[in-house]
DNA sequence: TGCACCCGAATGAACGTTCAATAGAGGCAA
DNA sequence: TTGCCTCTATTGAACGTTCATTCGGGTGCA
């Protein structure tokens, strides 16, 4: 994923861009084309048609996502701090990379997501789920459904995120642990 | 909204069907016509383009929603109670009437959303705002901005039940009132 | 007669995809 | 080194299809 060849790299990114701009329908395989630099046909040495070039797309967002994410993590922390990193480092990286939040939204509810493989969509939510299992070990987390759970505590964070994005509330330091600090009394136990 | 003529009424509950099958590209106009028993030329007669179709469907949508909402609604109940009334039975609004919410969850991320009116948009969220300055008038919730809490439980209710559409967890009373709590205990002052 | 409603074949633009042609890189024999 | 072959990467014009929209005409009611 590291390595990819430049010009599949571009392809990539140009639709990237472009479907948050003009959503999958305003973004034609032409002007996908002239903003990657590249040759109409090029995109079709790398890609066998322009449903597999999102679905590939959205493979990438969530390599992405996943790479950004791991970099806060650190060991030295009781369960309450680590739940709080990783909520709000998730948070900044949509609202940091609007593309792939835009992006991610738009394809969950399109006809492309259910014809993915379930370990495929569910891939961002495992981690949370796993989090949330050694929670539950520790007695920490309400008795509930542990997928459940991660479904819910996934989407706090991108509608936190969107939010932001589009200008309908503003979030910083101090909003970013008040929201952290509301999903987390949702899940724990009180 | 309740008369509308009978074709124009066809129109629109087609394309909400197929928008929910097979998404916005996928429904093409001359598909909604034979769904609708219309011809296309017809729907021209009631709506201007595409596009103001959709968008007069998203209008349609809310207001199908809130008339479900309102009916539920009772006077003898304290916050509390009143809160979990409204948060399941929107919930259960959306999960008796998948059609209208995929259309939304696909119409708010796509280009049509930031291109219609705040008024507009922000409709469904309104209603829970006032109830959530009620709220705070008592003193009972969370200081935080009245906006970033509507949207947050907004997001709650329609993740919960896409989940269930999507077959993913499968909500029950048990797990309705879970929900619900797990809201509430984040709203309120603790 | 006029107006609202309705029809569906025709139109033309937009779009995804194909393909014949070209350039360059590497291998290999003479 | 030179000439030749092959394979990959790339190009962009051309193709065929799909689709939103139009338009000329039809029906029935005021």
């Amino acid at each position: 994923m590291e390595n990819l060849a430049e010009k599949k790299k571009a392809i990539l990114e140009s639709t990237l861009q472009l479907i948050k701009e003009n959503g999958f329908h305003g973004t034609p395989m032409s002007l996908v084309a002239k903003t990657a630099n590249v040759a109409a046909g090029t995109i079709y040495h790398y890609f066998d048609s322009k449903d597999t070039l999102i679905m590939e797309l959205f493979s990438y967002c969530q390599y992405r996502m996943q790479a950004a994410v791991e970099q806060h993590l650190r060991q030295d922390m009781d369960f309450q701090e680590s739940f709080f990193l990783r909520w709000i480092s998730r948070c900044q990286f949509y609202i940091q990379n609007p593309e792939v939040a835009f992006f991610i939204e738009q394809f969950v509810n399109s006809p492309f997501y259910p014809r993915c493989s379930q370990a495929q969509s569910e891939r961002p939510q495992n981690e949370i789920m796993q989090f949330i299992e050694a929670g539950n070990r520790h007695g920490i987390l309400r008795e509930m459904d542990p997928k459940l759970m991660a479904i819910m505590i996934h989407s706090s964070i991108m509608t936190a995120a969107k939010a932001h994005l589009d200008g309908k509330v503003q979030l910083r330091n101090e909003e970013f642990k008040q929201l952290a600090q509301m999903v987390w009394d949702s899940i724990r136990k009180l």
